[in-house]
DNA sequence: CGTATTGTTGAGCGTAGTCAAAGTTAGTGG
DNA sequence: CCACTAACTTTGACTACGCTCAACAATACG
């Protein structure tokens, strides 16, 4: 059936709240629009009203925000299974930007019936509030991550959050993992330039500790790297 | 009457929600229990399950996380008003500490009793998701801050998002107003070693953007301060 | 196969960090 | 109320991590 998109979502969800046949039935029955959106697409444009919420179904993204001066920062980096802008239907307007990386398939659904199924459906909302509470508590690791780790360390912490949220969401070992990010992108997440981002990470590749390809990232130590990172998954709350 | 200590909070949440009479005497029914704090006293401890939720009554609090190392990095900064850890009942464990800035006065209220009033009462439930949605729009805006700004603007930025958050609490005037963080706080809060704030509020001094003092900070020119902070006041949702 | 994108390397520079000490303010106890 | 002390702010000299600019190599893609 057609409606199995939302499979990943529940999976998430089903681990941490008990979501009733009739949640899952409330959820399937609200309007959903599939799109497809081409690499660099903006998913969501800051400042823009909120009509829809967009839940991931195939490809990555990630919200940033752009500077007056050109530069970038991403905030967040999401993969299948995942609501992107999921803060927006309350919040009313949307305080950074979502855009594709590489080709994504979204599935959209209108922002007024989302908040509606929220306030009436006690399973559901509270499924929601949880998604958007371990999106903070992300933000949170972010900001310790750049503000007080040097270049080695972010990318180290960063990879292997990326690597338990894979395994989490059944996309593959923490040993080897889909990573579709260029350095430029990864140095936009932790705050780096392209080239010291380069650097670091052959740093990361000569000290045995990661290997790495277009596409792909391999986890070589992860006892190391997880020292190296000061990775503590607490923050994750078993959530993602 | 002594259940005034709830009115900075509720003239928050009644600028964004609709409170009834009934949901106000509900909040109030809880059972509340205030607690004095000294000056750097953990309010909440990383790890610790989860029991009580606190609201400042008195003083200031400031969220931080510590690493290996010692240093430390603050992750957002509370005043008067302000839930510091509304998201720890939902998640169970605390991912990260609470302090009191200087001695503050708390509210304590069980975390089981605040949960059962968020899913029973939906305004309630509203405005403390709104309350956690707004936090995360700031950590977002953190994330920015200390991964693409350099010293000076960093520095204005978290100026310019005090001096509103100080106005829209009724706190002081953006002109003028109350701000006790020491330098070395400062720092934690925007990634700086404490010896470059200094110099960099002073180069924002010398250029007569503000003028400060203990305990104090003045904004000499408004429209300058925001154009070095690139501060946009968007992401605070006019919610804070 | 040609072109655009991404990854890699090198050289030089600058912002922010480190270490250390002096000056200043605030708090405490006699 | 003053002296003493601890905490905080300021300054200077030096260091280093990460940035800039520029070129080239490798890869992906049409």
């Amino acid at each position: 059936m057609s409606s199995d998109f939302l499979a990943p979502l529940l999976r998430r969800w089903q681990k941490r709240s008990d979501l009733r046949h009739e949640d899952v039935e409330a959820l399937r029955n609200l309007s959903w629009r599939h799109q497809e959106f081409p690499r660099e697409a903006y998913i969501v444009e800051e400042g823009a009203p909120v009509e829809t919420c967009a839940l991931i179904i195939e490809g990555w993204a990630y919200r940033q925000k752009v500077l007056p001066n050109g530069a970038r920062q991403i905030i967040s980096i999401h993969i299948p299974g995942e609501f992107v802008d999921l803060q927006n239907f309350m919040l009313g307007t949307a305080d950074h930007n979502v855009q594709s990386l590489g080709r994504s398939v979204v599935a959209l659904t209108p922002a007024s019936a989302l908040a509606e199924l929220a306030s009436t459906n006690g399973a559901i909302g509270k499924a929601m509030w949880l998604d958007t509470l371990v999106d903070g508590s992300i933000f949170r690791e972010w900001v310790v991550n750049v503000g007080r780790r040097d270049a080695k360390q972010r990318i180290a912490h960063l990879i292997c959050e990326q690597a338990l949220r894979m395994q989490a969401a059944g996309l593959g070992q923490p040993e080897r993992f889909h990573f579709p990010l260029t350095q430029e992108q990864l140095g936009d997440a932790v705050g780096l330039t392209p080239v010291h981002t380069n650097r670091s990470l052959q740093s990361l590749r000569k000290a045995k500790l990661i290997d790495y390809g277009t596409g792909w990232i391999e986890i070589l130590d992860w006892p190391s790297l997880q020292q190296v990172g000061q990775f503590d998954e607490l923050y994750l709350h078993h959530a993602v």
